[in-house]
RNA sequence: UGGGCUAUCGCCAAGCGGUAAGGCACAGCACUUUGACUGCUGCAUUCGUUGGUUCGAAUCCAACUAGCCCAGCCA
């Protein structure tokens, strides 16, 4: 997996041309999260994209924290940021930056700027510099402090950095164009006062540069060559260049747009995910409903299934929404070959085998999985008395149904032949067990071809069988549209279903928190880290296979 | 008559003037000690629309249409 050719996206072509040209001779990426929050699906294509190109042309990829407005951002995302791009398996080495590390550089630049009568400071108020910046349809005016002198500029933009001014009271403006068709180069704000501890340089600042005033400079300082950023930013490209061109740097970085990438049926928005805690539909940020790294990771999806969703979806500039089944595809490919399969029944009913001796156990030897025997074999107990599942039995059974039913006979898998001669209801017609006959010819791995069964049915010994907690996941919004007319989400109701009495083969008293396994043809689960113990392991599903045989109506 | 961007199968997505890659999903067949996996087969006479240039257009030109983004002292 991951060897595939996969056609070259527009970004590698655009860097291609740049080496070919001698724009730049490295390719140096970042990802710049500010850290305001947890990472999410869409953030992972960006890290993954951003730090593929470095490795892919031998270059640098850098982490960086865009950290330039302390109203938003806690050291605590910092953390999680951080250990959500490591578990993605993108290394930044010791490229780890934080753009609040610049802020004398900013603030040097933002002085050049002044000085080369490219920036002023203004002292219009925010209703006012909104009014004067026109509509987008209008054109705005020009401030009445924008052809204030040199000096005076200076000078004011001192009294600022010394806290001599209230907050909102004064910001620094570049000085472009006021009629411009962008709105994002009217005048735009370079520096604002806020009088906010921030995490990182704690008070020795009270004015912080704005998002595209910093950001341009970040990578000019880091040298990072193709600066890699969503679609919403194509509109402030001009300012980044402008930013780029008026500080002088040699080599300016360039900045390249992609579509960013969304999901069907799930949620990324952190109001709504916000909401769903508060509400307690989810339990936490990394409810495994959740599409964050963490809730991926807690639900069991690997950092290779991520990586390989990643490259299946593909990078272009037209907004899509990625189909949920890739993801499913991505999780079942990568774990399909390395995970043990082994036997568990989640809606258990008890099948007797009649003629098999009471009390005797057979220890059976099978293999983990068939596929790969590179992971081993284990032993099973058998006996007279098993648990198998629900639906693998049908009184009166459909067409094309080659499980269990009064008369036929299957094989327990791993085991025997098994043909069922009755079945005892209780008075609301359930059904509470199930009578069979076994044949000892039929053994596993006897090399029996006497006759052909059509279908194999998993099963668990009763006497040996551990109890366990299995949660059932589904998407959290419903297929048919994620949000109804009055922006109110979809929920699905049936997203999470608890099955507390499920039994498990007693070997899977050894498994640790994360680890994963197939169980027989109800997917693949997760030992949950949150809530796991040994004496009662939770199960998270991951992904269900592929499908199952599915009733007439 | 504001600007920017996008439009190729149900969903992603290649394609860059020489006659529509691939993956997901779906369907069918075969195989099967998981109705899984695997293997095979099928799935756009057509590229938002309409014109034009050309021997030849998804690719070039023109005009439309639809969708997304922009009026934070957020990023």
């Amino acid at each position: 997996m991951g060897d595939e050719e996969i056609s070259k996206n527009f970004i590698e072509s655009m860097i291609d041309k740049d080496l070919e040209d001698g724009v730049y001779h490295e390719v140096v990426t970042r990802f710049p999260p500010e850290p305001n929050g947890y990472l999410h699906i869409g953030h992972a294509k960006s890290i993954l994209l951003n730090y593929g190109l470095a490795k892919k042309y031998g270059g640098r990829f850098h982490l960086r924290f865009d950290d330039t407005n302390p109203t938003k951002e806690r050291v605590e995302f910092v953390d999680s940021i951080k250990e959500d791009v490591k578990w993605l398996g993108a290394d930044w080495g010791d490229c780890l930056y934080f753009a609040s590390d610049y802020f004398q550089q900013m603030y040097e630049a933002a002085v050049r700027l002044i000085q080369k009568g490219k920036a002023y400071v203004c002292d219009l108020s925010p209703e006012q510099i909104r009014e004067y910046r026109g509509t987008l349809t209008e054109p705005g005016k020009n401030s009445p402090y924008r052809e204030r002198s040199i000096e005076e500029n200076l000078a004011l933009f001192e009294e600022m950095k010394a806290g001599k001014v209230a907050d909102g009271a004064r910001v620094l403006r570049a000085k472009i164009d006021m009629s411009s068709p962008n709105i994002n180069m009217r005048d735009p704000i370079l520096y604002r006062v806020a009088k906010m501890p921030h995490h990182n340089t704690g008070d020795q600042w009270c004015i912080y540069p704005m998002y595209d005033f910093a950001h341009p400079i970040e990578d000019a300082i880091e040298g990072v060559t193709h600066s890699i950023c969503t679609l919403e930013f194509e509109d402030h490209r001009p300012l980044y260049d402008w930013v780029v061109r008026e500080l002088e740097y040699e080599v300016p970085p360039r900045q390249i747009e992609f579509a960013k990438m969304y999901l069907t049926n799930v949620i990324t928005g952190k109001r709504y995910i916000k909401k769903l805690i508060e509400d307690g539909i989810v339990d936490g940020w990394d409810d495994p409903r959740l599409v964050t790294i963490a809730a991926l990771r807690r639900r069991g999806f690997t950092p290779e299934s991520i990586r390989k969703f990643v490259e299946l979806c593909g990078v272009s500039k037209s907004n899509s929404s990625v189909d949920y089944a890739m993801l499913e595809y991505c999780i079942r490919e990568d774990l399909k070959m390395q995970c043990p399969r082994l036997m568990a029944v989640l809606d258990p009913v008890k099948l007797i085998i009649d003629n098999y001796p009471e009390g005797e156990t057979e220890w059976l030897t099978v293999p983990n999985n068939q596929e790969n025997d590179q992971l081993g074999e284990r032993t099973v107990p058998f006996c007279r008395e098993l648990y198998i599942e629900r639906e693998d039995f049908m009184i009166d059974p459909p067409k094309k149904y080659f499980r269990l039913y009064p008369g036929n006979e299957v094989r327990l898998m791993h085991a025997y032949f098994v043909r069922c001669e009755s079945f005892v209801q209780d008075e609301s017609g359930k059904v509470t067990e199930i009578h069979c006959t076994y044949d000892p010819e039929t053994k596993c791995g006897t090399g029996f071809t006497g006759r052909k069964v059509k279908g194999t049915i998993h099963w668990v010994a009763k006497p040996y069988a551990k109890q366990a907690e299995v949660r059932l996941y589904e998407n959290i919004v419903n297929e048919d549209g994620t949000h109804d007319e009055d922006g109110n989400l979809n929920l699905n109701p049936n997203s999470l279903t608890v099955r507390k009495e499920c039994y498990i083969e007693p070997n899977i008293r050894e498994v640790q928190a994360y680890d994963r396994f197939q169980f027989v043809r109800q997917g693949y689960f997760c030992a949950d880290s949150r809530d796991f113990t040994k004496d009662q392991p939770v199960f998270n599903r991951i992904v269900s296979l592929k499908s199952s045989f599915k009733l007439p109506k």
